[in-house]
RNA sequence: GGGCCUUUAGCUCAGCGGUAGAGCAUCGGACUUUUAAUCCGCAGGUCGUGGGUUCGAUCCCCACAGGGCCCA
C-alpha cells in the first residue's frame, strides 16, 4: 500500500484536504488492520441471526428467564449469535463502545467492552468507522438503559468503507444524490428502503394473483423490427450482423396476442417498456407494465379482474384495500371493488358540455375546446384533441378509483367496436388519484378492420405529422388472419400502481435508478 | 419548449458587495452502559462552471450545466 508511505510523509498528509483526507484516513486504518494480519475484505461471514432475529431471540430468552428465580432472571442473555451489518453510529467511551449496526432487516446495537473482548481484540474497535461492514459475535443482552444489544466477544471487519456516509441525523437530502447514488438513499433513508420492498411485494402479489387465476407468464422480444402496439415514439437501435434496424418495444401487446392466436388462452407478461419521451413526475423513458390477455373474455370481464387485482395487491402489501391518507398528497383511497363505471361520453359532457359524438371533426372539437378555454395544440388529430379534453377536464376529478368506459374508435386502433356502434369501441381506462392506472379493451380480432385501423393510424402520421401514431405490423396482421378468439386485454403500469400504494407523487421515488441527465 | 426556485466543507444548512460560518462526520486528547453520548482541542472550502460590472464578487448582471417545482 502506498498510503503507508504517505503516512510517513507529513507534508503529503497535510496536503490532503477535504474528501481526500477522509479517504486517506480510512485507507490508513485498512492498512493498520492488515498489519495485524487481518484481511479487511474477507470472503464470507457465517451470520447466524439477522438483527430482527437476534432481538426476537433475546425477547424470548427474557420471557423464559422471568419464570425462574435468581441471577438469570435479572440478567437474561442468549446463546452466542453472529450478526452482520453496517456501522451506522459509534459511541466510543475509551475502553467500551456502542455501535449501531444496520442490516437488511433492521438495526441492533452492539456493545463492545475491552475487558470482555481482551485488549488485543478490542483494538479493532478503534479502527472502525461509520459505514464499515462488520460481524459481531456474542450474546444478546439488555443494557442498563434497556436497549437490546449484542455484547461483543469478537468483532470481525467484513468490509472497510473508505468514503463516509451522509449525515447520520439528517440523512441524505440532496435529491440528485438520492437518485444517482440510490445505495446511499437506501442506507440513509428508511422510506427509500420501504419503497423498494413495496415495489417487490407489489410485483410478487401481482404474479401470485395472475398465476392463481390460471394465467401463463411469458417473455416476448424487447428488440423488435416494428415498434407497434401503442402510440409512442420508440428508441432505435441496430443489429450489426443482421444489418437490421431494430427498436426497443413500446408495448408487449402484439406478441402476446400472437400467443392468444397460438392457443395460450390466458397469458401475461411483466416487463420493461421503452418510450422515447420526456421525463416528469410520472414518466420515465423505461418503465414496467403488466399486460394480460384472456381468450373468450371481453372488457367487462377485464374490468372486474382489474379491480380484483389492484385491491388484492393493496391488501397483500399494506393489509388493507383502503389506502390511508397521505398528508398534503391525497385523501384516503378506497380500492374495494366494485369501482364506479363512468361512460366517457357522458362524463365529458358533464364536465365540459362537449359531446364528442356531435363535435366529430377537428374544427368543431377545437372550436368547442377554445370556447371553454382548453388549450388547442395546432395541427392535432381529433383523437389527440379529445385526449387533451379528457386529461385536463375529466381525469383530475377521478381521485377515488373509477373506470372511464367506451372510447371513440379514433383513439383506440386495437380495440373492438361495440356491437351497436361504429364509432365507439369496447375500451376502458382505470383512474386513481387523477392519473391513468390502466388501459384495457376487448381486442379487435377482425383482420380486415384491424388493417383499416392501422391504415388510419398511418394516415394520421402523414396528415398530422403524428410521430406517435401506431405502426402497421404485417406480422401481427398475418397472425390474426389465422383467427384470434375473442379476447379481453389489459395493460397496467406497475410503477404507477406502486406510487399509488406508497402514496408517492413522483415515479422517481419508486424507480430505483430513474433516468438522469448527463453530468 | 416557457416561468420560478436551487447549487457554499464528506453530509445537513447559515451567510448575500470588503475573498466564509455552525452542527454532524473526520483527526488528536479524556472517558468501561451509551443511544443525535459527553467534555477539551485541531483541521477541513478554486462558495456548480464560464464571462461581465466593480477598487473589490460567494453575494449584483449574463450565459451554460446539474437538480427541483409549476406551465406547455
Amino acid at each position: 500500500m502506498t498510503n503507508e508511505d504517505q503516512q510517513e510523509q507529513p507534508n503529503q498528509e497535510e496536503q490532503a484536504a477535504g474528501e481526500q483526507k477522509l479517504i486517506e484516513d480510512r485507507l490508513a486504518k485498512a492498512a493498520q488492520i492488515r498489519a495485524k494480519g487481518i484481511d479487511p475484505y474477507p470472503a464470507r461471514y457465517d451470520r447466524t441471526h439477522t438483527s430482527i432475529e437476534a432481538t426476537k431471540l433475546f425477547e424470548y430468552a427474557e420471557i423464559m428467564a422471568s419464570n425462574v428465580v435468581g441471577d438469570d432472571a435479572e440478567h437474561p442473555k442468549t446463546e452466542t449469535v453472529r450478526i452482520a451489518g453496517r456501522v451506522m453510529a459509534r459511541r466510543g467511551m475509551g475502553k467500551a463502545a456502542f455501535i449501531d449496526l444496520k442490516d437488511g432487516y433492521g438495526s441492533i446495537q452492539t456493545f463492545a467492552r475491552q475487558n470482555t473482548m481482551g485488549d488485543e481484540a478490542y483494538e479493532i474497535v478503534n479502527l472502525l468507522d461509520i459505514g464499515d461492514i462488520i460481524g459481531v459475535e456474542g450474546s444478546v443482552i439488555r443494557t442498563r438503559r434497556g436497549e437490546v444489544s449484542v455484547e461483543a466477544e469478537k468483532v470481525t471487519v467484513l468490509t472497510k468503507a473508505i468514503r463516509p456516509l451522509p449525515d447520520k441525523w439528517h440523512g441524505l437530502q440532496d435529491q440528485e444524490i438520492r437518485f444517482r447514488q440510490r445505495y446511499l438513499d437506501l442506507i440513509s433513508n428508511d422510506k427509500a428502503m420501504k419503497n423498494a420492498l413495496l415495489r417487490s411485494n407489489v410485483v410478487r402479489s401481482m404474479r401470485d394473483f395472475m398465476h392463481d387465476h390460471g394465467f401463463i407468464e411469458v417473455e416476448t422480444p424487447i428488440l423488435v423490427p416494428v415498434a407497434a402496439g401503442a402510440q409512442a415514439t420508440p428508441f432505435e437501435t441496430h443489429h450489426n450482423q443482421l444489418d437490421r434496424d431494430l427498436y426497443l418495444r413500446i408495448a408487449t401487446e402484439l406478441y402476446l396476442k400472437k400467443l392468444i392466436v397460438g392457443g395460450i388462452e390466458k397469458v401475461f407478461e411483466i416487463g420493461r417498456l421503452f418510450r422515447n419521451e420526456g421525463l416528469d413526475h410520472d414518466h420515465n423513458p423505461e418503465f414496467t407494465t403488466i399486460e394480460s390477455y384472456q381468450a373468450y373474455a371481453d372488457y367487462k370481464y377485464v374490468m372486474e379482474m382489474v379491480e380484483q387485482l389492484v385491491s388484492y395487491i393493496a391488501k397483500e402489501t399494506t393489509g388493507s384495500m383502503v389506502l390511508s391518507e397521505v398528508e398534503g398528497v391525497r385523501p384516503s383511497i378506497d380500492l374495494t371493488p366494485p369501482w364506479p363505471r363512468l361512460d366517457l361520453r357522458e362524463e365529458i359532457k358533464k364536465r365540459t358540455g362537449i359531446d364528442f359524438v356531435v363535435t366529430r371533426d377537428v374544427e368543431s372539437l377545437a372550436a368547442a375546446m377554445r370556447e371553454r378555454g382548453i388549450h388547442v395544440e395546432a395541427g392535432s388529430a381529433w383523437g389527440r384533441l379529445l385526449d387533451k379534453v379528457i386529461s385536463t377536464e375529466v381525469e383530475p376529478h377521478l381521485v377515488q378509483p373509477h373506470f372511464l368506459v367506451d372510447y371513440p374508435v379514433e383513439m383506440s386502433p386495437l380495440a373492438k367496436r361495440k356491437p351497436d356502434s361504429d364509432e365507439i369501441v369496447e375500451r376502458f381506462e382505470g383512474f386513481v388519484m387523477g392519473t391513468e392506472l390502466c388501459n384495457a379493451f376487448t381486442e379487435l380480432n377482425d383482420p380486415v378492420d384491424q388493417r383499416e385501423r392501422f391504415d388510419q393510424q398511418e394516415k394520421q402520421r402523414l396528415e398530422f405529422g403524428d410521430d406517435e401514431a401506431d405502426r402497421l405490423d404485417e406480422d401481427f396482421l398475418l397472425a390474426i388472419d389465422h383467427g384470434m378468439p375473442p379476447t379481453g386485454g389489459l395493460g397496467l403500469g406497475i410503477d404507477r400502481l406502486t406510487m399509488l400504494i406508497a402514496g408517492e407523487e413522483s415515479i422517481r421515488e419508486i424507480l430505483l435508478f430513474p433516468a438522469m441527465r448527463n453530468t
